[in-house]
DNA sequence: TTCCAGGTCCGGC
DNA sequence: GCCGGACCTGGA
């Protein structure tokens, strides 16, 4: 099915960029994840974004996924606001098509959990696991492969729904420590716990919260402070003037804006400076002053230019699942 | 061996 | 309030 679109779009930029965790590269230009319960496969053509899903009806979720992928952001606005500053015009030209994701926010805010001090194909791979061992089946409706496909392109597609609060309650901390999330397995279980049970946020209802409203009840969790909650307000809950400050965007204002409020390189013991969280509100507001609603964008083309510039295409892992409690001896 | 990765928490000032 | 260290894990 055909969603008629014509502006600019980068998917590989968006989905495998770091902002969501379950999109696979499956070459020429297909990407297939799962939302919304469906695994669903998409790439760019001429007209607009092509997709294929199952099991539910692709006309129905025609508009979830052009929602996803946030076709109605007016982007030349913001590439307009963006361009006033010179390095973000240069980073948007680099990569013209890049957008923010309107992910599903559970995932989003267990994938960033799962971010804490962590790198990006682990943390691919913690997601694609908790799914692969907890989450719904979505085998009996396989997606059949796209016609000029691989031949394991099938298989590839065989993949689980990101798991309910209340199914990672039920595995626990220890299955999450087997599948190797580490000191963020108990982080995990506690926001699914309390979301299961109602004392913890109505996330979708954050959408409609303001963004101190937000901010607030998202730090309320264990395991989220400033950085993950700003991805999970960005990427998930509509609060496009969310600016997660991390070592990529650290390192952006530091090049690039000398005056701006980032801490040094190097602190007094001649360790590596992690920003407080003092600093990260600082660097957020300045962010806001200078961008206005738009600094979520500009975070992102920051993110992306320092992030990976200079590497090879958005990696995505190998899509061999861990399986909980096997061939691992503790 | 040491450092690092889309950070957060905790204890000591 | 504001630091500085610890923290699971695994690749470089």
């Amino acid at each position: 099915m055909l969603i008629p679109f014509t502006a600019p779009y980068d998917l590989r930029g968006t989905l495998c960029g770091g902002q969501a965790f379950r999109w696979r590269d499956e070459g020429d230009g297909w990407f297939c994840g799962v939302i919304f319960g469906n695994t669903v496969r998409m790439r760019r053509v001429d007209e607009g974004i092509e997709f294929m899903s199952a099991p539910d009806d692709e006309a129905f979720l025609a508009q979830p996924i052009a929602d996803y992928l946030r076709l109605d952001d007016d982007m030349e606005e913001v590439y307009a606001a963006l361009s006033e500053d010179e390095h973000l015009a240069d980073a948007v030209r680099q990569h013209r098509g890049l957008r923010v994701l309107r992910q599903e926010p559970w995932e989003c805010l267990v994938s960033f959990i799962c971010s804490a001090n962590n790198n990006i194909p682990r943390i691919t791979a913690n997601v694609e696991d908790m799914a692969a061992n907890y989450g719904e089946s979505l085998l009996r409706h396989r997606l059949p492969p796209h016609d000029d496909g691989e031949a394991n392109s099938e298989a590839t597609c065989e993949r689980r729904a990101f798991p309910t609060p209340r199914m990672l309650v039920h595995a626990g901390e220890q299955a999450l420590r087997d599948l190797k999330l580490g000191f963020r397995a108990p982080n995990v279980i506690a926001a699914a716990a309390g979301i299961a049970d109602g004392d913890g946020p109505d996330l979708y209802a954050l959408r409609e919260a303001d963004f101190d409203d937000a901010l607030a009840e998202l730090v309320k969790l264990r395991g989220v402070a400033d950085k993950v909650a700003n991805c999970v307000m960005l990427f998930s809950l509509d609060k496009p003037q969310a600016f997660p400050v991390d070592v990529w965007i650290v390192k952006a204002m530091r090049d690039w804006y000398p005056d701006a409020p980032a801490p040094p390189p190097l602190n007094s013991n001649g360790k590596k400076a992690s920003p407080t969280e003092k600093q990260k509100r600082e660097m957020r507001q300045w962010a806001h002053e200078r961008f206005g609603t738009h600094a979520g964008y500009a975070n992102q083309y920051m993110f992306h230019h320092k992030r990976w510039m200079g590497t090879a295409q958005a990696p995505h892992t190998s899509l061999l699942p861990r399986v909980a409690g096997t061939a691992d001896d503790r």
